[in-house]
Formats: C-alpha cells, sequence, structure tokens
DNA sequence: CATAAAATGAAAAAAATTTGCAAAATTTAT
DNA sequence: ATAAATTTTGCAAATTTTTTTCATTTTATG
C-alpha cells in the first residue's frame, strides 16, 4: 500500500542504498540517476521529506467539475485571490479526472486536506448525503444551492438580485415587466427568475407580459429583441437574467432603431466591467466572487477550529444592484 | 527532518501505536481523537498513504506572485482549462506566501514536482540564472519574456500583434498613426508598442504623429481621448494597446460627437468578448491563453519525457488580428 | 595513464511502523 | 443504574523500512 524506497529501487533498477542517499541529500545534482529517482518516485507517491508550507497553515481543496463558462473562471479567480489575503492553501481539484467514484474520493480527500469546497452542481441529494455519513464532521462546505441541504452552503443570494431588480423597476414606475430567462439547468438562473417573479406575485399592479427563453448568450438576446419587437409592446421593464443576454440585446435593439430608456428599461446581471462601457450604461446586479471565495474559505477555517460545535448553516453573500442610465428616464 | 509517527503521538498525547492505527485504517471514524491526529498529521507534514493522482500523471507548479488583474485572471484560467485536456495536473502556487529566499523555495519545489512554470517578472535576471543552476536540468520555463533568457520561455507573441496592427493600418490606406501606450513596466504592453512602431519605422511614408501615456485602464482612454481632441488630429490610426482603453477612448469620442471610423479608426489588444457588443465593433488582437497554457504544459511534458535533449526554445504564442469595423471605412 | 573524487551495492545498524495483548474507556442492552 | 459488549488505547515485541558503514566500481581530471 505504502511506497518504499525498495519499490522506487525496484523501479529504477538501483540499490535501495543510493536511492535512499539520493532523497535524503539536501541539494539535488541532477545526474541522470538522480533524476531517474526522483521521476520514480514521483510517480510511485513516495513521501517525500521536508514540508513546503507554513507550520499552520490550511490546505483546502476546491473541488470543481470540467466545465467551461465565465461563472468557473471568477469562481476560481475568487477562491485564489482569496487565497492570498487568508492564512489558508487554496488547492484546486478537478473532480474529473478521478472520476470512476467521486464520492468515495472526495471522502479519501478528506485524508490529506484541512478542509474541502465543492462545486458539483451535477451531483445528486444522494451523493451528498454519502458524501456527509462517510465524512463525519470534518471541515466540508457546498457552494451549490439547494433546498435542504445536508451539507453547509455558501452561494450567492440570487434570489435577492432577481427581486431587487423588480423592486427597482417597479420604483422607476413601470408596472409591465418583461424577463429573458437564462438556462433551466443553471441553479442560479432559477433563483434570479424566482426573486424576480416573486416580486411581481406579491404586488396586485405588476405585472408579467413577456417572457422569453435564453441561455445567457450574447446572441439569445439578439433573438429575445426579435420576439419583443415582433409582440410591439409597450413601457416594460426588462429583467436580462445576465449581462451578455442584455448586451444582446440592446445592440439588436439600437441597430432597430430604438433609443434606451426611452422604449424600455433594461437591467442585466453580474455587473461586467462593460456594463460602464456600453451606452447607455447598464444597471446590473454585481456579485463579488472575492467575497464569496473568502466566506468560504473562512466558513471552512471556523469549522476547523471550532470543530465540536456543528451548527448547519446555509451561508448568502449578499449582492448589490448598481443602478445605470439602462433603467432611469431622465 | 522527516515528520514520523513519534512527533505526531508527542503532539496530541497519543500513542504511536494509536496514531499508526488511526492513520492506517482505511475507513475514517472522525472521532476526537482521529481528528486530532489527522490535523496534526496535517499540520506536521506526515506523508499520506495512498495516492490521490493517476499513476503516472505528472503535476506540474504554475508558480506567481500575489498581483491582482485581468492577466493573472486569464493566465490562470488557460492553464486550468489547459489542466482538463492534458494529462498532468496543474498546482497553483503562490510564491508571496513563502517568501523569506523565493528562489531557494523555487528550487525546492523542484522535489516535489514533476515540473515548473514560472511567472515572476518582478524576478531578476541573477535570480533566475541562480535558478537555472540550482536546478540543472530539471523541466522548467518562464512566461516572462526577456532578452537573453536562461530559462526557456514561453509566451505570446505581442510584438507580431503591435505589428500586425500597424500592417493592417497601413493596407486601409492610413499613414499617420497614433498610439496609447501601456504602463511602461508591463514586459507585455512594451513589446505590443514595439512591434506597432517597429512597422511604421519600416516603411518611409508611415508616421507617427500622436502618443500617450496610459495605463491599460478604460479611464486612461478618456483622458487619451481629451488630450487627442485638443490636437485637432486628422485620419489617425490608433493603436489602444489594450481593449479597455479602447472602450474609454471610443466612449469619450463618440459622446463628443465623433464617427467611428469616419472620425479615426482604432484598433485593440486583447479581443474581449465585449469588442463584439460595442458599436462599433472593435477590431483586436486575440490573445488565446488556453492555448499559452496548453503550450506551456506540453513544453514541459516534453522536457519530462526527453530529459536528455535539452534545447533552449523561446516559444511564442501567435496571437491573430480579428478585424471589425471600427477599422473598416465602408 | 595514473590518481582523486564520486557513485554504487551489500549488509549491518538504526529507526520507524505495525501488531498482539491486556487494560481502560465508552457504548449498548437489560 | 448496572452489566455486558464493544471500542479505544498503551506497552512491548515483531516486523518493516531506512540509514550508515565499508568495500568496490565508475567517472572525472591532470
Amino acid at each position: 500500500m505504502r511506497t518504499t524506497l525498495k519499490q522506487v529501487a525496484d523501479d529504477t533498477g538501483l540499490s535501495i542504498a543510493t536511492v535512499s542517499r539520493a532523497l535524503r541529500r539536501n541539494r539535488r545534482r541532477y545526474t541522470t540517476n538522480e533524476e531517474k529517482i526522483y521521476a520514480s518516485a514521483r510517480k510511485l507517491g513516495y513521501p517525500f521529506i521536508g514540508n513546503l508550507k507554513e507550520e499552520d497553515q490550511l490546505t483546502i481543496a476546491l473541488v470543481t467539475e470540467v466545465h467551461q463558462g465565465e461563472f468557473y473562471s471568477s469562481l476560481f479567480n475568487g477562491f485564489y485571490n482569496s487565497s492570498k489575503i487568508t492564512e489558508s492553501d487554496v488547492v484546486f481539484v478537478n473532480l474529473a479526472k478521478h472520476s470512476d467514484d467521486p464520492v468515495q474520493h472526495i471522502i479519501n480527500m478528506s485524508k490529506r486536506y484541512s478542509g474541502i469546497c465543492l462545486f458539483l452542481p451535477n451531483l445528486e441529494k444522494a451523493d451528498y448525503k454519502r458524501i456527509r455519513s462517510g465524512v463525519g464532521k470534518y471541515p466540508i462546505i457546498s457552494l451549490t444551492p439547494m433546498k435542504n441541504p445536508t451539507i453547509d452552503t455558501v452561494s450567492f443570494d440570487s434570489y435577492s438580485g432577481g427581486y431587487m431588480i423588480a423592486k427597482h423597476f417597479e420604483e422607476q414606475d413601470y408596472n409591465h415587466f418583461g424577463i429573458i430567462s437564462g438556462p433551466n439547468d443553471a441553479v442560479d438562473a432559477v433563483f434570479r427568475k424566482n426573486g424576480f417573479i416573486d416580486h411581481i406575485n406579491e404586488k396586485k399592479d405588476l405585472e408579467l407580459v413577456w417572457q422569453f427563453d435564453g441561455d445567457f448568450s450574447s446572441d439569445s438576446g439578439r433573438k429575445a429583441f426579435a420576439d419583443f419587437k415582433n409582440q410591439k409592446l409597450k413601457n416594460v421593464a426588462i429583467f436580462g437574467s445576465n449581462d451578455h443576454t442584455c448586451f444582446g440585446f440592446m445592440k439588436a435593439a439600437i441597430e432597430s432603431g430604438f433609443k434606451i430608456p426611452r422604449d424600455f428599461i433594461i437591467a442585466g446581471y453580474d455587473n461586467l466591467s462593460f456594463c460602464d462601457t456600453f451606452t447607455p450604461e447598464l444597471t446590473s446586479v454585481a456579485t463579488n466572487f472575492d467575497v464569496l471565495g473568502k466566506r468560504a474559505i473562512r466558513t471552512i477555517e471556523n469549522m476547523v477550529s471550532d470543530s465540536n460545535e456543528i451548527m448547519r448553516q446555509f451561508s448568502m453573500v449578499p449582492v448589490e444592484i448598481v443602478i445605470r442610465t439602462s433603467t432611469q428616464i431622465q
């Protein structure tokens, strides 16, 4: 089970003594044999002497699956930035690479790392239960919001984001609302939409008059506009689910001679830097991934230090609405 | 030097036997003592049995310093994406966390990882020499372009990027050129500028008529426009050094009643997704960080397998010019 | 080609780890 | 609450792994 010098010796064809000496030397010499020994030792997983990290620094694993997309990119970056600020080191683990039994693999990781942070939207509820029971009260959190979570969760308060947009629209004296929704399998997109629609339903005089199924792409924004134009709707406040969709929508609208915010008002989600650059500037919901990352790391750090008092928590990272000219009639 | 069970036993106040059993058990039990043992073992750096990674998978360390900025974010992401495709695992190491003697620390890392990829623009030439001599023919590359490198380098061909922009301007029948330069300490910015200016100097009839010192920010683009407007220059082709600067410049120009490409043509660098969204769409140089990451990883993989034949190489990842309406008069 | 320096392997010595066993602690059943 | 069963623990012996010693071979150097 455990890798020994003998295995490395057999693998390299050298004697145990030689391997021992090569590995224990403080200064490497980079001779052919030494290189061979190190390569073999790494391959076989021989434990290395010496500790690269600080004494009481925690190592937290951020476990994700293979996926493209800006969300992953930002998530990733938020954690990287946070790891600079906090005491902890963050290691990024790609679950797909070890995926015969992902749950078991996660449980095994708990030996090596001080805490684990999961972002695995595709995992089933039962899997989370298995992880929790396999891992006891070990510090582990998830970034995927769900109902009745078995694992403590840290995520953006997307619901409130959608809600805030609707509220802002109402304050601008609009009562006809429209939405371009995101992909249905994106949890976050659904929460944004729910927040928006729930606010509308709460007020009698507000009404959802138009809806279009988008996919977060700029192109789906263009298509949404084509549909919108066709319907000949007036005085509608549109929530675009994300900024890219809005940019596509607005560009198509401007090309068709529409004026924003004269003909409709529109707000997005993500607060990309281009919100300031586009004309009109786009009102949007700002999510701060550095805060998300820091909160996640802090949560795990707290779990490590107060391992006795376990309290289930669903931690929401607040989002902010940034109001710009796209929703303000002068 | 090496961490033993005895140290963990002393640290936890338990016997060596107990520690041994706890660590060697296949299923963790998450009792108080076991938790204590694991925490201590991690802290002290006791080598864990069992190997989480595949047999012949390499582990490559990407070593960076603490810095904010989109460049790091993209770099980071490119490597992450590449690690999904390639055999290798990528570990991100923050040098600043271990920075009493960074060079020595890098040399130590060579024991643990199969290869190292450095992005450390602040390191001196002498440091790179020390690293090279301390590390022999171990697989190590740098992403920081410099003259006469001691370490093999993989970087974007920024020089060609700037050159291509100038050539494109010439082909559009412009002969008066302008540039908003990037920060002088950004190596990449300097290369872009050099490429642009060198092409101008090569041709007799081309002339650089305007120059402004920017800092890659959208705001510096605005300031640049104020200066440009003041000079009352006509028929100038402007290279904005990066897209953000261009967006700031263009927005300010449009607000002042300028029309693009009627009054001037402009091109940026980075090919952000927003280039398509802005009106007019911005011509830009596309850098593909996934390609950079993959090239870097492949280079290290090759170094590992052909460790005998070492050939100094300075590998340039090509960039592409994406021509859009901002530089095309209909 | 001779000689010094370095690298290597076999085996002894040292160190570290695992296991058997009995005592102590904890949990479960009555 | 008490007894029985189960689990955890420490000690010391047994085993495994690693380091060191020493003789031999290989490589580098003048």
